[in-house]
DNA sequence: CGTCGATGTTAATGGGCGTTAACAACTCTA
DNA sequence: TAGAGTTGTTAACGCCCATTAACATCGACG
């Protein structure tokens, strides 16, 4: 029986695979999902086109897989961070570690911001889920930190501190990362407080 | 001589011109320019394909012409705004003006937030320009409204205020458009204010 | 040493895209 | 009413794309 070699999901950390996975994040958040094709997706990582299709099933897995990757990551953490039992240090927290992923990881943010569209269907089901998830953390501490604030209210503040944090690959502005660090978080503290 | 027809810029207002516009404002914003194709365009407004060359020189010159209306309007009122003597006032103007946009307008805010990339090289300088002046007229307000904020440190909040602001179109809340609005203006109100 | 799986390559296939050409219908107006 | 300009159409062109096929190399291991 012929082996598919490393297309499917599971197995060890394939270092081309991450490689191939990061690139793409580059070219995905500078052109966006059409505007980038195999081609470019190997050149990137010194390959030809089709050289992808032995690590990928094709270029729609590339953008599933890569979603998947950020919203796990994001909900999971998302949620140690919501654990404290003190919700204005659980919001705290929560802050730190979104806006540590966006800082870090700029490209992945505006590629989770934006393509959603593109994924199949079979795993856009399971992204939206994650993204939900990731935003109800939110809801719920925000939701204990004051009690009485309509829920759709909440939810909708939630998602314009999202847009403050994720304009950071957008801005690029002069400011070193730790001083846009604290500058999102006190904007993003600020703002999530006026809007009870 | 014959005559181009109506593909220049100049000239009465044309109503096919301005469908098509609109029409491939929502097209962009759902799937990008690059998913997006002449004949889903022609479609769009009840033409085929092939139609859309009898109103613009292209599909770039579509994306362009497009860039530079919102850019020019943005900052056009923006300027008129700005001007108000006293800068809290004007900061409170900017904020309506900008949210009224983003809310009316949904498609053309995440286009212009998106597709710079895609406009040709004569008129992305233009477009860019126009949007470099717009931040500026809010970053000249909050100058005079704090003076002694360093400047590098204001555009952030300025570009960090925008990602809150232009996230409505990617929000679709249960809130109406009143209460949206001034839960955004509270938002960003309170964010640039924790700026200084 | 020979075989096999993993990971590349180039060549080929089929489809869609932006654009242009050629042609038709309709509306003015001299 | 003849002609010209405007705004559509369908057909055709060339290019690029995603994917597959066929073949090459190379290391692990019996």
């Amino acid at each position: 029986m012929t082996s598919r070699t490393a297309v499917d999901t599971v197995g060890p950390p394939n270092p081309r695979r991450a490689e191939i996975l990061a690139a793409a994040a580059e070219l995905f958040a500078r052109r966006g999902y059409h505007g980038v094709s195999i081609g470019d997706l190997g050149r990137a990582v010194g390959l030809t086109g089709p050289a992808l299709y032995r690590h990928f099933r094709g270029k729609e897995a590339v953008l599933a897989e890569m979603l998947l990757d950020i919203s796990e990551r994001l909900l999971a953490e998302g949620v140690r961070r919501a654990a404290d039992p003190d919700p204005g240090r659980a919001l705290d927290a929560l802050l730190h570690w979104h806006i540590a992923f966006a800082l870090d990881n700029p490209a992945l943010i505006t590629v989770h911001e934006r393509e959603l569209d593109n994924v199949p269907e079979p795993q856009r089901h399971r992204v939206r889920r994650l993204q939900r998830a990731y935003v109800e953390e939110w809801v719920a501490v925000l939701r204990r930190l004051t009690p009485g604030l309509p829920d759709d209210r909440t939810r909708a503040a939630v998602h314009a501190a999202f847009g403050l944090l994720n304009s950071t690959p957008r801005s690029a502005a002069g400011l070193d990362r730790a001083a846009m660090g604290v500058l999102l978080h006190a904007m993003a503290r600020a703002a999530l407080e006026s809007a009870r």
